[in-house]
DNA sequence: ACGGAAGTTTAGACCGATCTAAACTTCCGT
DNA sequence: ACGGAAGTTTAGATCGGTCTAAACTTCCGT
């Protein structure tokens, strides 16, 4: 009872919160080349002026590089744990679909609390029994042991070419209600489509799935990533 | 992200600091009529100060009744949370251990920690998929849903009957050390052994497993809980 | 080139959980 | 029956993480 949480090696200090804070700004980063503090509190719905706090805090333990009124950036180091954190949270998810029956839209949730107390032990436990997987159910990629992340297809399904073979590679959403919709057009990964048509000005997008034909809105097509298939189906 | 963590109905502000003393309290008033500030303190580790200050908190909260410089007990509501997190706690080591491999004498830690976070959802599934056990891989019961607790045998070692032909229905240590030791003997859960003598003066007890014989310390053999065993092998 | 809006940081407070040091109870042995 | 040791509680501080309110920067548009 009582013992404190044993962090694998490193710095001794590293909260749950530092976490989420490090994880949040590994993703900003690659959205954006500034990654604010404004950002920051609206993703973590924290106020402005808490963030501010943290990440002193973060570039007291050489996490972060923060520039006041500039922006922060992570160290190699808060990198380093950021991948960590992130590939608990893959791990977590793509175990509780395949071990424990969970839907995909039901496991970010509950990732979201189990990846700050997964042990190493643990981790390596599902990862074996998982035969160290590299995309989790939504197909993002999980980040290996020595901080590799397997890069994957960045054409959306928004500017993907017309009437060629599709597959999907990758859904980025993490929104259960819209998961399940994305689920029930067949838009998993692995899935093959043709885009049919594209409407002019963001508008919608015309898919067919089998026998299927589905209107998508823009913004929806954009998080669902695709490459093109060879030669014929499944 | 950032997300807090719901707790399925009742109180709401019960954080995993409140789970531990509950548990404690638990598991102390079953051991000791009175459960004293002091002996909390030394259990979690933590000064007598902050018991204090933990158990007024408790009490405002309606989870125990605390009579100052007396002691304290759990109310029905205290018990209920206490039980509930101890049925986490065994759901999880049994699971590590079927699941995922775990040896016995790992698992008390990873649970120590899992129990706190652990959703209804996902205690539902590891309860279904190992068919609502009863017992964790110590022997050591699971509470049902309703609160029920399966009771167990209380004969230990140390006061069984000689010669009549034994079986161990539990093991009451979770010091990993002593249950590796006490594995290499074959002293789990579902063996089967004979008291052959019991030294004076609370000295050691010799048991015969299979053909091999052992000497064990009494407070050890106070530690592991047997019943007769139905006439021949298993 | 400069004034104001938007964004950001500082100052100060709070809450949960812990600590140390000091005061207070309890109770046991004489 | 009472004095002291052991146990317990109070008082006040600290730490992590958050908040509000006020001050300060940045930068854009005129």
């Amino acid at each position: 009872m009582a013992k404190a949480v044993a962090r694998k090696q490193l710095p001794a200090g590293i909260t749950p919160v530092i976490e989420d804070y490090l994880k949040t700004i590994y993703f900003m980063a690659q959205e954006q080349a500034q990654v604010k503090t404004t950002d920051v509190a609206k993703r973590l719905r924290v106020k402005p002026s808490s963030v501010t706090a943290m990440l002193k805090t973060l570039a007291d333990l050489k996490l972060v590089e923060y520039r006041p009124y500039y922006g922060v950036a992570l160290t190699p180091l808060g990198n380093q744990i950021a991948l960590e954190v992130i590939r608990h949270h893959r791990l977590i998810e793509l175990y509780l679909v395949k071990a424990l029956g969970f839907s995909w839209d039901e496991v970010h949730e509950e990732a979201e609390v189990l990846e700050h107390v997964l042990s190493e032990k643990l981790e390596a436990r599902i990862a074996a029994h998982l035969g160290d997987p590299t995309l989790d159910p939504h197909g993002d990629p999980i980040p290996a042991l020595d901080g590799t992340l397997p890069e994957t297809a960045t054409m959306t399904l928004a500017d993907a070419p017309l009437r060629k073979r599709l597959r999907v590679v990758r859904v980025r959403d993490q929104d259960a209600e819209r998961l399940r919709y994305i689920a029930t057009l067949g838009l998993v990964p692995g899935a093959h489509l043709r885009l049919i048509e594209r409407a002019p000005f963001e508008g919608p997008v015309t898919v067919r799935i089998g026998k299927r034909v589905h209107a998508l809105d823009s913004r929806l097509a954009r998080t669902i990533l695709v490459e093109e298939a060879p030669r014929h189906p499944s």
